[in-house]
DNA sequence: AGGCATCCATCAATATTTCTTCTGGAGGAT
DNA sequence: ATCCTCCAGAAGAAATATTGATGGATGCCT
């Protein structure tokens, strides 16, 4: 059944004439009547009287009328809703990041991007370093925010935000005020390090020349907890700026730079490359950067776009 | 926009797989890809996201499938109602008949009638002689009930109730009790004749032999009142013998059938040759040929039946 | 009544659409 | 790396729709 066929009949009904219909429906009158005869066919009833010159609507046919004009309003209403969908984006984003992506970077960036899309719900899959990768790359978040670098061919990165790894000490400690620190300033200190992530591997790396001397005495893998331990003096530990900003300006933390060159930690926000970018969801992406200061940058485009290889 | 089409776009979305709905859709792959690139174009979106192996509903794809899922549902129930009126025939069917058919006959007819078919509500055109056949004719009406002869090719004639018509005397009038009349018996006495009508035009010619003889004093056009004036003493007139069965038995009106022979009415169900009778109208036809005991005849068939010429 | 115009059904030829088969590229699993 | 699965595309085949011509029936007009 073809909703063309719906259109012819309720044109006939409309015009009580097959052959007016046909005028109506740009087709000759022998198509309408087959299309028709198709109709009764399919339906195992006759929906016309043909009486001699003139037609009417048989019972079955006024009953049938009656729900083919639903079906195309409904049709109607359906293509209504697909353009609607064009100029006021609706549906949901899901969005993978870590815990304290999720405090320190969203609630910008969604208080923003809530303005402009106000019907499209956001929902944040929290999860923690390698699994919001896998979330993108598995469909299940359409965006993920993590720590760049991400070495995945299947996924477009975005730089979107840069910041800096300092060393945390609990406010009037003898290293506070230093323009950075090395890893030997270290030694003879109390170190509490995150438990895991890229964070953790870079550090292991930078202490790498004095680790086997260092006092390690926590491994931590929350922001929240990590600032409270340093602020109540369990030891010294490192964390990204933008997570102790409010602590350092009170002067409860006091943050120093690492040496010789500050460590610096960039966020990206990832997805894959062959998803298709609904308007919100470009939305998202731009909002996101814009949020982020980052200036514009290329956005592959909005329709399919399968990957190539980089 | 094919129905098909719709279907097949649910098999996916149901099986999250082009090639398993091309299964359960007995198709090749090709044939659903083509399927859902049509309705795309047809609908200027993207229905799903085609992910390197695996494919996922866009929020276009989303808000569509739930239109095609009410559109099919729609479908669905439009054949439901269809098949259902086979089995309990609904609408309405038009009666055109005068005003004594519709006193005399029709009750018993539609009693029995609505027994059988609840649903279908039956709509009395009370009209005169030959605006019966008339409404039948231009599909005002789906039948009439009216006296034979009618000669209408297009016509199917279904004899179903035969009266006579008889002399009809006031309760003691000498005439009463005689086996039979003839015109020449009249002479005298104050005529009440109907006043159009085929009755009209029958005992005209039955009085022709002394009608320039004969005192007319009214012309009357309505049953009840021809009784009525008859019951007053202001004169003698004729009438079938069912539109005054109480008035007779009970005495208040004697009846004399005219001689020689008995002046016999035949009244017909009469419907356009070329209409097709719903199981409604079919119920129709034999329920009033039952309840006028005239057996079981012939009833072209129930699929349109076109003018043979008889 | 006869002639003309209108209406719908039917038929054969054609045009179009929609399948199927075969093929290819990409992704994921072993 | 290799095999398997998945979807997309091209070409030919099959099915389907459309057209134009025709015919029967009807209604209207003279």
């Amino acid at each position: 059944m073809d909703l063309d066929q719906l259109h012819t009949f309720l044109e006939i009904v409309r015009l009580k004439s097959f052959s007016k219909a046909a005028q109506t429906c740009y087709r000759t009158q022998p198509a309408i009547s087959a299309q028709i005869r198709q109709l009764e066919q399919e339906l195992n009833t006759t929906l016309f009287e043909r009486l001699g010159t003139r037609i009417s609507l048989t019972v079955a046919g006024r009953i049938f009328a009656e729900h083919a004009e639903q079906i195309l309003a409904l049709r109607r209403r359906a293509q209504d809703a697909i353009n609607e969908l064009e100029k006021v984006p609706r549906g949901e984003l899901v969005i993978a990041a870590n815990e304290a992506t999720c405090i320190y970077v969203l609630p910008g960036v969604f208080s923003e991007f809530k303005k402009q899309f106000p019907n499209v719900q956001l929902l944040v899959d929290r999860a923690y370093g390698t699994r919001v990768v896998q979330a993108v790359l598995d469909n299940l978040a359409d965006f993920g925010i993590t720590q760049l670098p991400v070495q995945e061919k299947k996924l477009q990165v975005v730089k979107i935000h840069t910041d800096e790894i300092r060393l945390l000490v609990p406010g009037g400690h003898p290293l506070e005020g230093r323009e950075r620190v090395y890893p030997s300033d270290l030694l003879g200190e109390q170190i509490l390090l995150p438990k895991t992530g890229t964070t953790r591997a870079r550090l292991a790396v930078w202490l790498d020349p004095v680790f086997d001397e260092l006092n390690i005495s926590m491994e931590l893998d929350s922001t929240e907890m990590i600032k409270r331990f340093v602020m109540a003096g369990l030891g010294l530990s490192f964390l990204a700026v933008s997570h102790c900003r409010e602590e350092v300006s009170s002067g409860k933390i006091g943050s120093v730079p690492l040496g010789p060159e500050p460590m610096i930690r960039r966020l990206g926000l990832i997805y894959r490359k062959d998803k298709s970018l609904s308007k919100a969801a470009l939305g998202f992406v731009q909002g996101t950067l814009a949020n982020a200061g980052s200036g514009i940058i290329e956005i592959p485009a909005l329709q399919r776009v399968r990957a190539t290889g980089d």
